[in-house]
DNA sequence: TCTAAAATGATAGTATTACTATTATATTTG
DNA sequence: CAAATATAATAGTAATACTATCATTTTAGA
């Protein structure tokens, strides 16, 4: 992993950036210490007046990269599913049995992220948490409707559609292959977010993982 | 239903509001005025100015009633999950083989709601649609487990265990049956939540419910 | 190496938000 | 009818989410 994504670039789509922050030392640090100042204090309570205080840069600087917060947490979240299918597609390459390819698409995508890759400036783990607590605002907005049509949300769609397809490919005849790869994926959130914070109302806690609980789902669902 | 809870009164717990807006005409408008507009123009841009503006009234009168707009939105959220609760337990009450019960249970809480039940001044058709788009936002922030502890979120957690009861009944052993509830209570929304607005990566559409897909999901997995 | 273009920083300003506080005026209740 | 309660009106505040302008520094090319 680490190899390979020291020669490729996540790639996140054009229109959610002013200035594509991986091309200069001050768009790395935006990104990098924007993840640890939301995990911090939450994407609410965040603003580019304290990101700039913490990068001992100027806010009218961050803003050349960034129209707005929300246009960030839209780059966050888009590098995170970047990453994340990334992930899947490596792991699952060289599985040929449909069954036990989508076994480890699932663990790919519902698994709590512990180890920061640590290619690159961005810190996974905390982004992961990010996602958890925060990415459900990116689209849950007035104008996700426009920003879809100008494909902020591609990746995710993509990652899905991935899914999609290694459900399909052990039973062709499922009629709720998208809403399943949809369930998994914003499940495996949720379920991880209740973990954290309401964990009266989840099994996955104690040993008993998000992605086994999963598994056991999609499993019987196809069967 | 109706006749029902022309006696009965939909309880939310105290802490959530300074004055209970059901003891007041001014309550009740802020309350059923406050749905029409967020759902107009999105909770992040609603406003206690707003609203006043709308209802003819003043924005310090209505501080006198919550706190804040996201106390508002908590309101309007437990005043959902608790009509929903109630919908459930009368649905189900008189069933008593219990896949047939789970399976009212599913119907009632993943089926979009599309018929104003009329007994009060609240819009149910358009209360739905902002708990499908909003509700979210409740609970996804830095505040959640102070807020929490404070019993906040008691009438959500609370219909999630009830279908966690429904489950067991079905299979005693099943080690998932929090995951599972509360997996069909949010998963729900959002799948109603992608049919308006990222169709691409949904089943749940033309024909094809979101009822049907968490009924089949549900049933396969309790085999 | 000089030059000009690009990037960053500093400062100021604006409308709006999310409130709090105070006082005045209605309305209700005992 | 008086007192209590509810509502309205007005003002004020610190913070937010920006935009605009201009100064300074850095970088890249001739």
């Amino acid at each position: 992993m680490k190899n390979l994504l020291s020669v490729l670039k996540i790639a996140v789509p054009a229109q959610i950036y002013l200035k594509d922050p991986e091309t200069s030392d001050l768009g790395k640090r935006i990104v990098e210490h924007s993840i640890l100042l939301i995990h911090e204090i939450g994407f609410d309570n965040f603003t580019f007046k304290k990101l700039g205080l913490k990068i001992g840069s100027n806010e009218s600087s961050i803003y050349r990269y960034f129209e707005s917060k929300h246009k960030l947490l839209l780059y966050l979240s888009s590098w995170y599913w970047a990453w994340l299918e990334y992930q899947l597609v490596i792991e699952t390459f060289s599985i040929s049995a449909p069954k036990a390819k989508l076994e480890k698409a699932i663990e790919v995508v519902t698994k709590t992220i512990a180890i920061d890759s640590d290619f690159s400036h961005i810190n996974e783990v905390i982004l992961y948490k990010i996602i958890v607590n925060e990415s459900s605002k990116s689209f849950l907005t007035k104008e996700v409707d426009t920003e879809n049509k100008e494909g902020y949300f591609e990746i995710y769609k993509r990652l899905i559609t991935r899914l999609k397809e290694m459900i399909l490919a052990i039973k062709p005849e499922y009629l709720f292959a998208l809403s399943l790869a949809s369930s998994i994926l914003e499940g495996g959130l949720h379920q991880n977010f209740l973990n954290e914070h309401f964990p009266s109302i989840t099994n996955c806690k104690d040993g008993k993982t998000t992605t086994s609980f999963f598994i056991h789902l999609v499993e019987n669902t196809l069967k």
